[in-house]
DNA sequence: GAACTATTTGGCACTTTTACCAAGTAATTC
DNA sequence: GAATTACTTGGTAAAAGTGCCAAATAGTTC
């Protein structure tokens, strides 16, 4: 069993696991194609493969993909349909950012 | 000049900047109270003050934030209106993460 | 069942983030 | 203008996150 976790610590747990180019250009990917499988992801976002896999099950974890085995293959998929509403608020924010005042 | 910063790296500078249990409830604090102070807001989140403004100036130049200065107080507010947006994304997958399977 | 393909896991060096202390700035009051 | 209040900045030790290598697992084909 793990240690109590609080409501904030399950909510962070969740945007930490966006808060990494490569993690976030895997979810764009996945919501790009729908499905893959983990040597298609690796071929998009480059470097050594295991971490590939280690920043995917990290995202699994976290809720935001799921996973399925398919022979060989597995093939991974984004698990929610509100990646498109969490990005357009980030977008909102990423225009500004740094840029004088705020919205 | 910084050098050129990617639009998926923006996105991670945001992301990033509620990716800490005392930034979320700072922003869940702002979200509740409008405009706080940095002692209130320390009051609420405890911890070390210095720790506390640095946490509020880095959602600043993500762009979470807005501040303004009255008299011998900061006055801090949330810069946007889309965190409820973004939370309610978070909080759909926060109910499933580490549940067997998800959404 | 040996060789092969797809993916995960363990380990470790390296980098980044974080928290606290001490010192600094800035506006206010006396 | 000295003392006070409110906040920020600099420095640093400790913790967390990341990337790559090597080795392990699991399903497939021959």
């Amino acid at each position: 069993m793990p240690k109590t976790t609080s409501k904030r610590d399950s909510r962070v747990t969740v945007i930490k696991a966006l808060a990494h180019p490569t993690r976030l250009q895997l979810a764009e990917a996945l919501r790009g194609d729908g499905v893959c499988c983990v040597g298609e992801l690796h071929a998009r976002v480059g470097g050594d493969l295991s971490t590939v896999s280690k920043h995917l099950s990290l995202m699994r974890d976290a809720g935001w993909i799921k996973s399925e085995k398919r022979g060989l293959h597995i093939h991974y998929s984004l698990a929610c349909d509100c990646l498109g509403e969490f990005l357009r608020c980030v977008d909102q924010l990423a225009a500004t950012s740094n840029k004088e005042n705020c919205c």
